[in-house]
DNA sequence: TGTACATCAGTGAACGCGCGTTCACTGATGTAC
DNA sequence: TGTACATCAGTGAACGCGCGTTCACTGATGTAC
């Protein structure tokens, strides 16, 4: 009876760079930001503590290179949450960013997390996070552009009411997944219907606010 | 000609815990969390790296106290704008609250991130962090209630325009201390004029909805 | 197709580091008589 | 007021830990001829 083989390390060449990414993200997942180092990476990937030097010039490289990935699962959830929705409606296309960030937020928060924690992963320095992150945000500006196109608000610039959709919807998830809402009566509004309210006032306000 | 002393340590009953959560604050402030360690915590109060188990049971009880201060320095920065406004503006106190929110963010960056790190403080399990998370909530929610009282928008339950609130000014003061509005167009943007229009925005919106 | 060689992905021992926590201690403070 | 004693805040040595990074190495892969 031959031995069941665990399944081949098929590295040398190609895919361990994407194996340690993968392993990165499921270690912030599983255990927290504070247990993702170079060592443990390695360790998940069932190779030696020193074989991610070869793809990533010191932690704070493959750190970066894990927040991009999230950054781009991300975006992959708003695309989901876009094709439900009719695409000649720009505010369906706001909530669907919305419901996309928000879900994203609440499916990975771990990830979600480092991907807002620049002192670790020094997007300055690391042009392929701030890349995926560029994509992120094209997402949410290229539909607020679109609202304005179809006319329902004053053309103007489009930064400011992009600035606060996002705010608000940022800050919606971290409040939530950092939890403070529930030390607060805050905690016992069921958090589905908050979310899909909020992104009701917002865009009331888009409606109502005109920008300077 | 006699020696000028150092400032005497006044330690041993009563002011070393208030020196090393004061310790705390300054090391998180200038050097970031990640250095504030009990050591380093001693060190910056000039006593012994194990004097800091007779005030605190553990790290994450010092994280926590650190913490909790600084949720009180930001009610006193609310205070502050509170007082230089009509107190019978409610919309007016509103203003104030934010402007408080985003200013104690902006010059205390890293004490606030520090706020919102729950799984460093574990709020949970320290009851005097609770309490002052509680007392910064309560100036929100008062606000919030006495815009109701006031008629200006339907009185109903207070709760979900205050996380919509709330939640924009957070996203907005996290988003710009972890300077993510620099990488993206946002960052041309003034950023004390785009919380002014935040701010604007907030209130429109508490009066164009009806809270269901 | 076969051989010689260069490249470079992955290894394993070793380093120095600061950390949180424990322990037995010292000596200042506070108090009962 | 003076003395004896208990308390407990602060000390300093010691521990074990996982970490990031360096280094000389091995051996698989890819390629020029």
């Amino acid at each position: 009876m031959p031995k069941r083989r665990p399944k081949p390390r098929a590295y040398h060449h190609g895919d361990l760079e994407h194996a340690l990414i993968d392993a990165g993200l499921a270690i912030v997942e599983r255990n927290g930001i504070e247990a993702l180092s170079l060592r443990a990476v390695a360790r998940r990937a069932k190779v030696s503590h020193t074989a991610p030097y070869h793809h990533f010039a010191n932690k704070s490289e493959l750190l970066a290179a894990v927040a991009a990935a999230g950054f781009d699962q991300m975006v992959e959830a708003i695309r989901k949450q876009s094709e439900r929705v009719r695409a000649d409606d720009p505010f369906d296309r706001l909530r669907a960013v919305g419901r996309g960030y928000v879900q994203f937020a609440m499916t990975r928060p771990l990830v979600f997390r480092l991907m807002f924690r620049p002192e670790l992963t020094r997007p300055a320095e690391h042009p392929r996070l701030m890349e995926a992150e560029g994509r992120a945000f094209s997402t949410l500006m290229e539909t607020m552009v679109a609202i304005q196109q179809s006319s329902c608000i004053r053309a103007t610039d489009p930064r400011p009411p992009a600035a606060f959709a996002w705010s608000t919807v940022h800050g919606l998830a971290m409040l939530h997944i950092d939890e403070v809402f529930a030390e607060t009566p805050l905690g016992q509004v069921r958090f589905d219907h908050l979310a899909a309210e909020i992104h009701e006032t917002i865009i009331s306000a888009l409606r109502a606010h005109a920008w300077k």
